[in-house]
DNA sequence: GTCTATACGTGGATAGAC
DNA sequence: GTCTATCCACGTATAGAC
C-alpha cells in the first residue's frame, strides 16, 4: 500500500469512529486496521504502545478539538445565548445529529478503560466550567451557573444514550434546542 | 463444587454486575464463571446458547424487575409527586446511588449487542410511558407529559454517565431530587 | 512505513467423565 | 449439575523483509 494516504489526524478520526460504535473491548486491532486502511504492523508503527496508544490518541484529539471548537467559544465574549447556540451547532455536527455515540461516555462508564478516566474527567470538567462561564455572563449566580451547567452536560449525554438506544436521533436535537432557554431562564 | 448454591436469579444478578462494569465484549466467560462461582460448563448448562443467552437473561430480569418495582407503581393510583418520588427511591437503590452504570445504556449505546436493541428499546419506551402517565395524572397535557417524561429518562441516564465518568455518584442523587418538582411544574 | 508471517495468550464453546 | 480437558478462532503484539 502506498505510503501516507491518510494524515495522522484522519487515522485517529477513524479509530475514534470504531471505538464509538464498538467500545474499547469491541474495537479489535483487525477492525482498526480495516477502518484505517493500515496493516496491523503499520498501526503499531504509528502507535508503538498498541491499543491504549491508539485510544489515547483519540482522547488527545478530543481534548484539543473540543477545547477549540466548543469550550473556548463558550468562554469567549459575546451574547451568552448565542454562545450556547454555537455550542449546539458544534455538538450537532460532532454527534451527527444524535446518530453517533459519545466516546467520552463509552470510555467513562466502564471499568475496562479505567486508565483513561482522569483525562475523561478533565474534559467533562472543562466542559461544565465553560458552560458555567457563559451562564454567569448571562447573569446567574456562581452556584446556580455551576449547577445548571452540570445539568446541561447531563442532558446532552443522556440524550445521546437515549437517541441511540431508541434509534431516534431526533431526541438529541430536541434536547439541544431546549437547552439555551432552559439554562438562561431566570 | 456443591450443587445449586445460587438460585438462577442470583446467578443472573452476578452476570448483570459484570456486564455493567465491563460491557458486553469485556464480560468474558472466564470472568462470568468467576463472578458466579460456576465453572464454564455449568454456565453453559444453565445458558445453552452461550453468552447471548446469559445477557438475554439479564435483560429478561430487567424487564420484569423494572416493570414490577418502577413502571407499575408509576402508573398506579395515588399522588403523582409521590409516585415519582417512589421511582427515585427504587432507582437510587438499583443504581447504588449513582455508583453503578446502567446496563440498558451499556447495551443500548453500542453496535456490538445490536440483537438486544429491540428489547432495550421496549424497556425505555415502557419507562417513558409510565412516567408520562404519572405526569398526565398531575394535570399535564398528553403532549407535554410525553415530552417531559422523555426528558426525565434523558436526565437519569445522563446523570449516571456523568456520575461514573467524574467519579461523583452524588450527581445522580442531585438529578433525581430535582426531577419530581421540575417534571410537575405548571 | 508498509508488508507477510508468526508467536502466544485468551476468547467462546464443547466432550465426556462423574 | 458440576467438573477437567480440550478445540479452534481470534485477540494483541512482534520479527524481519522490503
Amino acid at each position: 500500500m502506498p505510503p501516507a494516504i491518510l494524515t495522522r489526524e484522519e487515522v485517529v478520526a477513524r479509530v475514534m469512529s470504531v471505538v464509538r460504535r464498538q467500545g474499547y473491548d469491541g474495537a479489535s486491532i483487525a477492525e482498526l486496521s480495516k477502518a484505517t486502511g493500515l496493516g496491523k504492523s503499520s498501526l503499531y508503527h504509528h502507535f508503538p504502545e498498541g491499543k491504549d496508544d491508539m485510544v489515547g490518541a483519540v482522547i488527545g484529539h478530543l481534548e484539543t478539538a473540543l477545547e477549540a471548537s466548543v469550550f473556548a467559544p463558550l468562554r469567549a465574549a459575546g451574547d451568552p445565548d448565542a454562545r450556547l447556540r454555537a455550542m449546539n451547532d458544534e455538538l450537532g455536527a460532532f454527534y451527527h445529529e444524535g446518530r453517533e455515540a459519545c466516546v467520552l461516555a463509552i470510555l467513562g462508564i466502564g471499568d475496562a478503560s479505567r486508565s483513561f478516566h482522569p483525562r475523561i474527567k478533565k474534559i467533562f470538567r472543562a466542559w461544565i466550567d465553560a458552560i458555567a462561564t457563559a451562564l454567569r455572563d448571562g447573569g446567574l449566580s456562581k452556584h446556580e451557573a455551576q449547577a445548571r451547567a452540570e445539568d446541561a452536560v447531563v442532558r446532552i449525554e443522556g440524550a445521546l444514550v437515549l437517541a441511540r438506544s431508541l434509534g431516534e436521533p431526533a431526541i438529541f436535537g430536541r434536547t439541544l434546542k431546549a437547552l439555551p432557554g432552559d439554562l438562561l431562564r431566570r
